[in-house]
DNA sequence: ATACCAGTGCTTGTATGCCAGTTGCGACGA
DNA sequence: TCGTCGCAACTGGCATACAAGCACTGGTAT
């Protein structure tokens, strides 16, 4: 099917797309754990081929995302509370760590840089808007992890972050919090900028901790969710009805 | 059941196998730093399709081990000290973190492992075997994380170490070390044996920045296997000669 | 009623063909 | 001699065809 407009340009291969449009699907669990996912039906929804498809899912894969069974099925990775523990340890090794290694004096626009962030936050907290809290959680970490000149490391705590996301994605929906977190990283900032970085570690360890212990929470409410350590019984049927 | 018994058959997929060979051919230097890769050329060299080398490629490129240029060709990574520091970062964060958190007593035999691992690697800077010095080394840093009950961190270690690697492994040829680092490894036991956490710890970073001083000592020598950060120059022609 | 067995349709794995884009080099002209 | 242009070869991205294997279903024999 060599039709294909010439709409422009490709500005991103069929590859990048897809895998961009799939973790998306799965880290807002759009795609739920445990759900049944299918080389040639992604194909035909996202109008690729397999092979756009199948390279993703093979990226998932190593994210942990997504498991694939030879001949039987792929499907998207139950919540594992044994790496979502992991995840956890790791990222709050490496951004307390980050963080205790930082030295003063940090640049303004670092520091105006997180203000902005957390008034943001608030804003987006007021109008329940939970996709763009995330997008700013992110950045506030990301901003953290710049200000002590480890941002390049932010690839593998994002990487560590995938299976705790799809928790706290979670518990936000079926709770509250979003304040109580704007509210956690505030006293980071703050702390930070009294220049009491034992302190901010506290604070960002305390809120990190928070944020997993939210993950048990929900497991008592979604247990279907979440994998116990038993191995995997692959059924299909079932469609994805993505985008 | 009863599915085991397949003596003769593909253990692992085309894939996996490629997979394999390639990573080892990179972190080995059997393949250097900037060294024009084909699909083609790899495929008939293994004995394979494209499909499993180009999947296999993917994921080194993902592991930051090769690069890819779309219609241009694909080449092994220079060694990028600012991702090499990101890797120390990382394996220093962690590590570290993950023996701090260790809570006495420890249990008898991951001391012994421990012990064994030390002595093992005694016998292999005597034999001069620097591939097994380098086995016994994961194996030593793996087992301090299991000590911990943070062994599930390996991979993410592993994967930040992969550029460590080849740059230690360069290290290794050129000047000496072995008998130190195993030294340095026996005082990290031994402050652990002793209780004293906080020394194990200090032995342990210095231990990890020892190695990555190596570094920099290497790049004066070999420059041409590191990026100064500038524009990749992709140039093709050479043969691969891989296995 | 139950256990078994073959058929069928799905799955992922692998091989291959085609395409657009890029590079390097040689031919040609000033 | 030097600069420029164009062609040929090669690249990886994508689509597709084929192969191997598992799982469910429905029929049959016990």
């Amino acid at each position: 099917m060599a039709d294909d407009t010439r709409s422009g340009g490709p500005l991103l291969s069929a590859r990048d797309r897809t895998l961009d449009t799939l973790r998306r699907a799965v880290i807002t669990l759009e795609l739920k754990p445990g759900a049944p996912l299918s080389e040639n039906e992604l194909a035909a929804e996202l109008a690729v081929s397999r092979t756009p498809v199948r390279e993703s899912l093979i990226l998932l894969r190593e994210e942990g995302l997504v498991e694939v069974y030879p001949q039987v099925g792929s499907f998207v990775s139950l919540v594992d509370p044994e790496r979502v523990a992991q995840a956890q340890f790791i990222r709050e090794a490496v951004e307390c760590t980050s963080l205790a290694q930082a030295r003063p004096p940090f640049s303004p626009e670092h520091i105006a840089d997180l203000r902005s962030n957390l008034q943001t936050q608030l804003d987006a907290e007021a109008a329940g808007d939970h996709d763009r809290f995330f997008e700013l959680d992110e950045e506030f970490h990301r901003a953290l992890l710049a200000l002590a000149g480890h941002e390049s490391a932010w690839g593998t705590v994002n990487a560590a972050k995938a299976h705790l996301d799809r928790a706290r994605r979670l518990s936000l929906i079926d709770t509250r919090p979003m304040g109580v977190l704007a509210e956690q990283h505030t006293q980071v900032v703050d702390a930070i900028e009294a220049g009491d970085l034992d302190d901010a570690v506290r604070a960002l360890r305390s809120h990190l901790r928070a944020v997993f212990e939210d993950v048990e929470r929900i497991r008592a409410v979604s247990p279907e969710y979440f994998s116990d350590g038993r191995p995997r019984r692959p059924v299909r049927r079932s469609v994805s009805s993505l985008r």
